[in-house]
RNA sequence: GCCGGGAUAGCUCAGUCGGUAGAGCGACUGAUUCGUAAUCAGUAGGUCGCAGGUUCGAUUCCUGUUCCCGGCACCA
């Protein structure tokens, strides 16, 4: 038997049998065999050390790639295993795979992982990453799998070979070492030494098997991994700068909102927090305008029969806030479609008079799990910029395009530049037949066809009402974030009894489009934060500008200036404090102001300013008239 | 909601192996008028999250509870 392996470069050299990728490199180069992680062989990733038995084109992946990074991910989550099991025997085993930046591995064992457990778990890995083990692959036939499970007590491992894996399929075994294995695609990494030393335990959390919260409760435990120590060094760093712009931290160190314990879930806006808010709302109030929005108002409690009708009550009734009076029970609104429907209602429309635009700035309260909340990025009581088209199936598309030019102006303005753009299709559990969610589905693609963009389809996301479009924004560390979105929604002029005359007098179902472009307020801003890590554009700083006297003498001087700024529409403070400008530029330059304007006698003289911008160490000296007009064009 | 951890002055944190607490910053008062990232001195400030229990005595130990943090589940 001969084999023919072909090589990236086109070379192709025959073997008699068959061979390993370990052999191929080594045969190449000793220093390729050392760098060598896995083999690609067809397109597929294998063990280096798994038998080539067959004709194939093949490329060695060294660790420096990404695919290999995978693999040293996936190789850790397995040594995390043996470590647990070597240090807590009794300890079932689950799943381990790699994420995005590290690896996890999900454990079944009655007592918590401690921190301190973390660290000598940690140590037990790199002992194992020392002892050099070799991984084997192996093909077990199921019963075996299984009996050997069972018999091990691998209650979980066990379930997922009866429950998870198809007959037919292949199951692959890995062995590390002489003892410890686990059962895996793979592939993996030919000894624990490759695995290197750049990797470190994070944390540890609950988790649920099979990710149902009926199952049995595991804990994960998380590291990161890479292929170089730098790399690790790198990213722990990054963690930390993420930390620093934590909006929580954010909030209280430049005064801007608080939460207490007595309104779990709710904002407190100070002074500072809320003039960005302002900033904010201005600014899509504009967008409204000029997109041809009528700005409404619904009532914030509504009897509890309206959301009976609409479908939140069968949906979402346990995460609802109620209150009662005079034996009526009425829902706190968590949406404000029902509302604009009662208002469209209020009315008889006419094909003509569609589309018809509403939008609020809609306060909605959901009763969020406890654990969901987070800061102002999860809350309970949250601000939507809310609006619902109400219009003809063949207006649809024309709504949905512009909708999108709207919403990539905005997040452009408020600097983000990479948009991903999602379809959220049909979920289990839902209103409407098949045949609807077909044409509402449809609807949404030749409209997302018809504006040019490239999207991705989330099967089973979508509302109960109707599939939904998202669009996620990354940002300034690369965070992904769900923000605007745009739903297509026929069942809720059909079961709120929304109509329109047509062309032949006749009553007809208009459809309602659900559209936010910055979704929550609250989370909206918390973004923002995080985003610019407190230090927000100028149009958007809720103190743009402080004028600091350099000694008393200014102070009159430094209050009118303030004074001319505040009439050419800027948000503007005085430090009179007696204090010396060091201490107030340190203290303003904190707070992130973006223009410290400073004025001493000689400016009180010339009636002129010395600026300094947030970031510039240089200042400019230039004239008052000329200061208000250069400030005025940054608003 | 579930698993784990936490809660000490306005903020950041130390501390008490059970004998009712301390620093820095901030605040306040006074002095200082000092040209680009912290002037000096003094003063005040805490039911040690809340409720029970054990104890002569609990901020400390135990139980419950609320909220926060991390993870999962959820997210109209």
């Amino acid at each position: 038997m001969s084999i023919e392996i072909t090589f990236p470069d086109g070379n192709v050299k025959s073997f008699d049998a068959p061979v390993t990728g370990l052999a191929i490199a080594q045969g190449i180069s000793p220093g390729l065999a050392k760098k060598a992680a896995v083999i690609k062989v067809n397109d597929e990733l294998w063990d280096l050390t798994r038998p080539i038995d067959r004709s194939a084109s093949v490329s060695i992946v060294t660790r420096d790639k990404p695919e290999a990074l995978e693999v040293i991910r996936h190789d850790a989550a397995h040594v995390l295993a043996q470590a647990v099991q070597e240090l807590f025997p009794g300890t079932q085993i689950t799943f381990g795979p790699a994420t995005e930046v590290g690896f996890y591995y999900d454990f079944a064992r009655d007592t918590p992982f401690t921190d301190a457990d973390l660290e000598s778990i940690e140590a037990k890995m790199r002992e194992i990453v020392k002892r050099d083990l070799p991984i084997t692959r192996e093909i077990w036939p199921r019963e075996q799998v299984l009996e050997f499970f069972q018999t091990t007590g691998e209650r979980f491992k066990a379930e997922w070979v009866s429950e998870g894996i198809r007959p037919d399929e292949e199951i692959s075994i890995y062995r590390q070492g002489e003892k410890w294995l686990d059962m895996c695609l793979g592939p993996h990494l030919p000894s624990t030494g490759k695995l290197g030393t750049a990797f470190k335990l994070i944390r540890v959390g609950g988790v649920y098997w099979r990710g149902d919260a009926h199952n049995a409760q595991l804990q994960r435990i998380y590291g990161v991994a890479f292929a170089t120590d730098d790399e690790l060094k790198a990213y722990l760093k990054q963690v930390e700068e993420a930390e620093k712009r934590d909006h929580r931290k954010l909030a209280r160190q430049l005064d801007l909102f608080h939460q207490q314990e007595e309104a779990p879930g709710m904002v407190f806006w100070h002074p500072k927090g809320w003039a960005i808010w302002q900033a904010v709302e201005q600014y899509v109030r504009g967008v409204y305008r000029k997109s041809g929005y009528q700005e409404v108002r619904g009532p914030q409690i509504m009897d509890v029969s309206l959301w009976k009708k609409s479908g939140h009550w069968d949906n979402y009734h346990d995460n609802m806030f109620f209150t009662e009076s005079e034996k009526r029970t009425y829902a706190i609104k968590p949406m404000n479609c029902p509302g604009h429907v009662q208002i469209y209602n209020a009315g008889l429309h006419s094909y003509r008079d569609l589309p018809i635009r509403y939008a609020e700035f809609g306060g909605c309260h959901r009763n969020e799990p406890s654990g969901a909340l987070h800061g102002i990025m999860r809350v309970r009581a949250f601000t939507q910029d809310d609006g619902h088209i109400f219009c003809t199936l063949e207006q649809v598309e024309g709504e949905v395009t512009a909708f999108h030019q709207q919403a990539m102006q905005v997040y452009q303005d408020f600097g983000f530049d990479d948009i991903a753009v999602k379809l959220a299709l049909r979920p289990d559990k839902r209103l409407g037949s098949d045949e609807a969610w077909d044409r509402a589905e449809n609807a949404l693609r030749a409209a997302l066809r018809a504006a040019g963009v490239a999207w991705e389809e989330l099967p089973g996301e979508g509302a109960f009402y109707g599939p939904k479009i998202e669009y996620h924004m990354k940002d300034s560390i690369g965070r992904s974030w769900q923000v605007g979105t745009m739903q297509f929604d026929p069942m809720m002029p059909e079961r709120l009894n929304a109509e329109y005359i047509d062309e032949q007098s006749q009553r007809q179902r208009p459809i309602m489009l659900h559209r936010a472009i910055v979704g929550s307020m609250e989370r909206f801003i918390g973004i923002l934060i995080e985003h610019h890590a407190g230090s927000l554009p100028f149009w958007l700083s809720p103190v743009q500008a402080v004028v600091a006297p350099i000694v008393s003498d200014a102070d009159g001087y430094a209050e009118e200036v303030c004074a001319l700024l505040k009439d050419a529409g800027l948000r503007v403070e005085t430090d009179l404090r007696n204090e010396k400008i060091n201490y107030k530029i340190r203290e303003h330059a904190t707070q992130k102001i973006p223009v410290i304007i400073v004025v001493g006698r000689k400016e009180a003289e010339q009636r002129s300013v010395t600026l300094r911008f947030r970031g510039v160490d240089a200042q400019e000296t230039l004239s008052l008239d000329e200061a208000v007009q250069r400030l005025k064009t940054l608003r």
